[in-house]
DNA sequence: CATGGGTCCTGAGTGC
DNA sequence: TGCACTCAGGACCCAT
């Protein structure tokens, strides 16, 4: 599941890019682009220079020298290759851009949610891109704005994170990772979070963001960088899919739950239900949240 | 406007 | 052992 430190993984990857044109571009899978026909994606495309390639939340943004932008979105499962000529063509490769360089830029999606979206210069994109929050590292984000932004939130601190027109590029991984870092309880309406809260939550979030940058991404079943290198990231986590392993901050079995629809980890020690006055029954002295 | 539910897709996991 | 079934997940679209 790529979420921003994958798609910084990966973008870094493809600076390489910069400069190149697309000679050619082939849509093997009509459904892989969005709001355009094939034809006159591939029209658009080819023969343009890419100037720069840039991120936004979990979106690729692929600047081309007619000032038009190709939108990428991995979703769940889509890769993005660089491949020579050679290299054999994987199962579920559905688009092909050839370099002017001889590289080959491949899209593979095995659960066909992710794609491409070509935008005429002005055109603010889907919803998600044009509606999309502030960056988790944006600096006009601080401990005060951040505890504004959650005050006006009644969803549950996970749907509110999950939301990227609340924050862009967090994922399930990532939200859950946070809130265990911050000691707050996925349920805990967002609204209720006090100011010190807040601040926790902030730096948490900007915490394993940076770690799972510096990790190269979290692998946990597909994804990898553009040369098919595995993220290094999944041993630092402390909760994502570690549901009856011992936390490692209390030793209390992490449980796995649902919250906003998605599956969710939490430690019930470490991080405490907002209403239901459920107590630990054992009492680990040195790691009170609060 | 904020919120929640259905939808897309298919490999992995579960149950019989 | 094999088959049928359900589920997971991010963003979009829609209804409330």
């Amino acid at each position: 599941m790529p979420e921003l430190p994958e798609v910084e993984t990966i973008r870094r990857a493809l600076l390489s890019l910069e400069g190149q044109r697309m000679e050619a571009v082939l849509v093997i899978h009509p459904g892989m682009v969005k709001r355009s026909d094939p034809e006159t994606f591939r029209q658009s495309l080819e023969g343009k220079r890419i100037d720069a390639i840039d991120r936004r939340g979990k979106y690729l943004l692929f600047r081309l020298d007619d000032h038009s932008t190709l939108l990428c979105h991995l979703m769940m499962a889509g890769r993005l290759w660089l491949n020579d000529p050679g290299d054999p063509i994987l199962a579920h490769t559905h688009v092909r851009i050839f370099l002017s360089s001889g590289k080959e830029l491949r899209y593979q999606d095995l659960r066909h949610f992710g794609g491409f979206t070509w935008l005429k210069e002005g055109d603010p994109g889907p919803q998600g891109l044009a509606t999309m929050g502030p960056e988790p590292f944006d600096p006009q984000v601080d401990e005060g704005a951040f505890h504004a932004m959650l005050k006006r939130r009644k969803a549950t601190l996970k749907g509110t994170l999950l939301d990227q027109s609340f924050m862009a590029g967090l994922g399930n991984i990532y939200v859950d990772e946070a809130l265990f870092e911050a000691a707050l309880h996925p349920e805990t309406p967002a609204f209720r979070v006090n100011r010190e809260g807040a601040g926790r939550l902030l730096l948490a979030i900007r915490n394993v963001l940076d770690r799972g940058i510096r990790h190269r991404g979290t692998t946990f079943g597909t994804y990898t960088d553009v040369n098919g290198r595995p993220g290094e990231n999944a041993p630092t986590l402390q909760v994502f899919r570690r549901q009856g392993q011992p936390c490692l901050r209390c030793g209390e079995v992490i449980r796995k739950v649902r919250v906003a629809g998605r599956g969710t980890h939490v430690c019930p020690n470490c991080q405490r239900q907002p209403k239901g006055r459920s107590r630990p029954w054992k009492t680990s002295s040195s790691n009170t949240p609060h």
